[in-house]
DNA sequence: CGCAAGTTTGACGTACATCAAGTAGTGTGG
DNA sequence: CCACACTACTTGATGTACGTCAAACTTGCG
């Protein structure tokens, strides 16, 4: 179907949507089975966004869902006064704005310049109850994002800063394939409001890490984690009863 | 079917699991459309918790999903050191146990005697295929379930001790058919527990919202809210830019 | 190179945690 | 039905991790 997509309920400064898609589509997706993903391919429309542009806003209708290329998004929310806490980052090869409500919850905007695909919601839909592949695929991406979310949900009540942080940096770890060179695409304050702190307790957490050798730090946004399990046992403490 | 649940990975204080399920089994069940539900109907096994008894603990491969007729369930964390932290709370109508990947990710402890409803997983997913409507009831608990922990997210990450207490009474209130007389199950260590506080904390902020003239309380376990608009500004202070 | 945005570091304040009594429920046995 | 004990809750005094305010430093883009 080749869908040329015209809703999109994109901000200001969005660089320029509806190019062609390009495809393969498919790379960094993890797919659990070739079939569902493959039948993506026919839907997608290629989106761009600059810095900080929103893909959707918080209350727009839930008409999409997408799924990260190159850059990265974080989804928000902001209180009346200001304070804003980030519920999640999205990374080449994450889907997003899969929360469907009737609305979305939170906004959506990029992190760094993003490229991202658009599936229309109501095609989703109609491929899910005809293929059960792809209805597993839905369901398992909801699990995860629910499980991400609980885990985030344990961290900001309940351990320290220093936690967090480790926190953290184990978790982007896991996600770029245990690689402990990690490239940090948010600014500092993006970490802050995802970890429920401030951005100068992140820094201070970050310079103390550095003076205990755990890890190695070039450039704010390029981080070597030199001790991986110091940092995962501080990250978890985790067990049951 | 009439599954006779044998497996149950529960606790030593279990009250008396394997009741032939005296059905309907439907109340309080919002169902989006009868069919799905009634589906449910068939594949049921009615299980019985004591106060305090687990009914899956973090770990256990994740074969049933379970509905709350009475009672009410905490599903938790518990680091190594003893901070623990609650995901959620389910009251009678509500779903838990969905959050399924191939093991449960936090323990589900009764908070009450509570009468619960398990379903194989194995059976569910066979309906979900067979039924885009229990396939779309499937999807619309897990979303559900997502935006609620997301907005947990939110609390937990931004707002103060009041705030926290504020949105809990809200939506409490909320899911009690915005009934302004609040039946609390849980204790306060629960509710700390919630809340990412201390039961200190969590008792002084009741305190203070009896003196604010906010609430009423009645033995700890009977709440009114008496002025519903400065609780929910309280709770929300919510806006997008 | 030069400026602005982002980050780090320091001094100080505060909301909540911790420690410690006291008080009110709740269930049990006489 | 009351006495007792136990648990749950409340209240007070004090401590501290993190927030706030402010200034210096670094980085990267035009």
């Amino acid at each position: 179907m080749t869908a040329m997509l015209q809703i999109a309920p994109v901000a200001h400064d969005k660089i320029s949507a509806r190019t062609q898609a390009p495809w393969p589509v498919l790379e960094g997706g993890k797919s659990e089975s070739a079939d569902p993903m493959s039948a993506l391919q026919n839907i997608g429309s290629v989106l761009k966004f600059k810095r900080n542009a929103a893909v959707f806003n918080q209350g727009d209708p839930a008409r999409h869902v997408y799924k990260v290329i190159s850059g990265a998004i974080r989804t928000c929310r902001v209180l009346m006064d200001g304070r804003r806490q980030i519920a999640d980052f999205y990374l080449p090869g994450d889907f997003f704005g899969l929360d469907w409500q009737s609305e979305h919850g939170f906004t959506a905007e990029a992190v760094a310049d993003a490229v991202v695909i658009s599936y229309p919601r109501s095609q989703l839909e109609a491929l899910a109850e005809q293929k059960p592949a792809m209805q597993k695929l839905l369901m398992s991406m909801l699990c995860k994002g629910l499980s991400a979310t609980q885990n985030h949900v344990v961290m900001l009540g309940r351990q320290t800063a220093q936690e967090r942080l480790a926190w953290f940096l184990v978790s982007l770890m896991q996600r770029s394939d245990d690689n402990t060179d990690l490239d940090l695409p948010m600014s500092r304050l993006d970490i802050a409001d995802y970890l429920g702190l401030t951005i100068e307790t992140v820094s201070r957490g970050i310079s103390q890490f550095k003076r205990q050798h755990l890890i190695a730090v070039s450039g704010a946004h390029q981080v070597t984690l030199k001790n991986v399990e110091a940092l995962e046992a501080l990250a978890c403490g985790e067990s049951e009863i």
